[in-house]
DNA sequence: TCAGTTAATGACAAACATGTCAGTAAAGCC
DNA sequence: GGCTTTACTGACATGTTTGTCATTAACTGA
């Protein structure tokens, strides 16, 4: 064996991660040893320890790693954004499908879903998360539709979960059929779109059209 | 340590089944030790080899146990129901959040979720069983509504995985989430319904009933 | 009741994982 | 170039899990 040794300090900690990210997919929590994670990262075992203590923290590191706020932005855009509201929700909800369809969001559900309960604070924070970003934002786009006539009142009382849940459902059918059946995004998404604008559109006799 | 060794052919696969479900659950797949297994058991660890080679095997007895079939009886009971489509969808759906509040579905959907690339097999059961059972169930349904004039025409292309995706969201929000924010089961449902219904229901003006 | 059968046991050897540390060599500095 | 620093390595000691098997004790039936 040739001795090819390489210093890279800075770089280092996240070579590893995105080694144990490949090792945890691939085997599981339990699964996933420090030979492997080395192997994978083409490193010693001896040098992971110089950045992690054990499992537990790679693994903490790793999911902090994979956070992002992406709806920021949208929130954003609602603020100025003038025209029909199932347009605004159409966007909504497309960019849900997108984010479920990221490899990282999928690993990250995958990770919460097998592991969540060894590590409660992980997940608490998606809870807060998804509470905070996602669903206040469905809601501000649902009560403006509301308030413009342009969905239904009765909805008013409705758990919007129900509303994004077609979202969630392709993310886990990928995560779990992909190999044997992977889903038509775009058919998914259309037939959301459908069932949901479909819904909330008000009666067509109580209009209380601004327009 | 009294010895009370205890000789039971029959019985010991489906305690050691039962052992080994709960540890599964307690420590995901590589977390589990024969070990583990044994002394919930009440065995000796050599015992289990007995009856299973290895983790593997008693993985697959396992979820071979918990497969049922139990949406064949709703089945037979849409042959002779003579009315609306609108609470027999209604019924359908409930029964889907029955099932997904059932801990030994969420513990199969747990299983497929994170050690399903292991077992490409039983994805390959599952999906099977989602389409046979579920979705073509779910399919005559609705269109049994469509050619009453019940549920309007335009839905006919829906993917119908979108209908029940809020049963399967609420099944993995109570995987994850349980612990910090159990979901409201009727709620979800009543949203679920509420969501659906409006959905399907034919414009007004078209009526082409045969009430 | 006793001999035969076999379910069950737990000690054992082998395989594997973990965490440590003395030593090695790559980079920085003069 | 030579000296210092330190990122990196892999062998070691320790602990855990696995699979085997000789032994043990619970049933069986004549």
């Amino acid at each position: 064996m040739t001795e090819m040794r390489k210093r890279r300090k800075d770089a280092r900690p996240n070579e590893i991660l995105t080694a144990a990210l490949a090792e945890f997919e691939a085997n599981g929590f339990a699964g996933t040893t420090f030979a492997g994670i080395a192997k994978r990262a083409g490193i010693a075992r001896g040098t992971i320890y110089l950045y992690f203590d054990s499992k537990d923290r790679i693994f903490d590191a790793l999911t902090r790693r994979i956070l992002t706020d992406p709806l920021e932005e949208m929130a954003r855009a609602l603020e100025v954004y003038d025209g029909p509201s199932d347009a605004l929700l159409e966007r909504f909800l497309t960019h849900m499908h997108d984010e479920a369809a990221e490899t990282e969001t999928i690993l990250l559900l995958r990770i919460l879903v097998s592991e969540g309960r060894r590590f409660p604070d992980l997940v608490r924070l998606h809870h807060a998360r998804i509470n905070d970003s996602g669903l206040s934002l469905l809601h501000r786009i649902v009560h403006r539709g509301i308030a413009r006539g342009e969905f239904a009142p009765e909805i008013a009382d409705l758990d919007l979960r129900v509303v994004i849940a077609p979202a969630i459902m392709a993310l886990f059918w990928q995560m779990i059929f992909a190999p044997v059946a992977p889903l038509d995004r775009d058919a998914i998404l259309r037939s959301h779109l459908n069932l949901v604008l479909r819904s909330l559109r008000p009666a067509p006799g109580v209009r209380t059209d601004t327009g």
